[in-house]
DNA sequence: ATGCGATATATTCAGGCAAACATAACGTTT
DNA sequence: AAACGTTATGTTTGCCTGAATATATCGCAT
């Protein structure tokens, strides 16, 4: 593991971050767990975190992306809403055809790079 | 001016940044000034960063992408080396080429954006 | 030999952002 | 109506990166 290529992806409305790598995760994450609490206990981020990153989400779209009820049996969920879904599968390609333009330009600067050099290894 | 899209491409060797769009401008910068502190000015960064990210850069290749020299009639002055250059004209070109890949997915989420609510506008 | 301007490096300082903490509000289920 | 788990917000703490500052070094020109 040598040189390796980042990508970040991001949609920018006004001031605020419409949507990123991390919402993506987020969604993902709510998708999953049934909650915005329990998707932050799995993504080991604050629930003030997530739910923020949902207030930015949502207010950003004309439709929100997750739905969100409080009270209940369980006290409350969230799911994320068909447009939330549509959403991420297009992130997630983009991000796919990004990464693959990066990784066809990788050997390019890889032939470059410094070789790996053999340090002590700390720790263990 | 709505829904923007913003890519951020990074080259990652071990635990450093080796190449990413900040370096991409320094080196830009001090080809056209001639040396590090100016490029510095230029770019309006402290010029301790500067010279923190061309150490970085230098350490991350075989082949210095900057050269610098100290002393001089001027004092010194450094200059990008052709390694650096051929660097840098991928780098722009990845860019480019990924760029378009957002550019290609961006009315797919603009038709889901908020529309640009008109706020009083603040400051004149 | 001396001065100059830029490189090279250590150390201190401060602002801003994210985590941690705290708490209110809510509504279904029993 | 009582209880529970989640959503929804405000407030404080702490850290950490980047900025500011200081200074040593270098080598050509004069």
């Amino acid at each position: 593991m040598s040189l390796r290529g980042h990508v970040r992806l991001r949609l920018l409305l006004d001031d605020d971050i419409a949507f990123g790598p991390g919402k993506a995760d987020l969604l993902e994450a709510i998708q999953r767990a049934g909650s915005i609490s329990a998707a932050a206990k799995v993504l080991d981020m604050s629930y003030r975190r997530a739910w923020m990153l949902v207030e930015t989400m949502n207010n950003c779209f004309e439709s929100p992306l997750v739905k969100s009820a409080k009270g209940g049996s369980g006290g409350g969920g969230a799911e994320v809403t068909p447009e939330g879904l549509a959403l991420l599968r297009e992130f997630r390609g983009m991000e796919r055809e990004a990464a693959q333009v990066v990784a066809a330009h990788l050997p390019a600067f890889a032939r470059q790079a410094r070789k790996p050099r053999r340090q002590a290894t700390a720790k263990s």
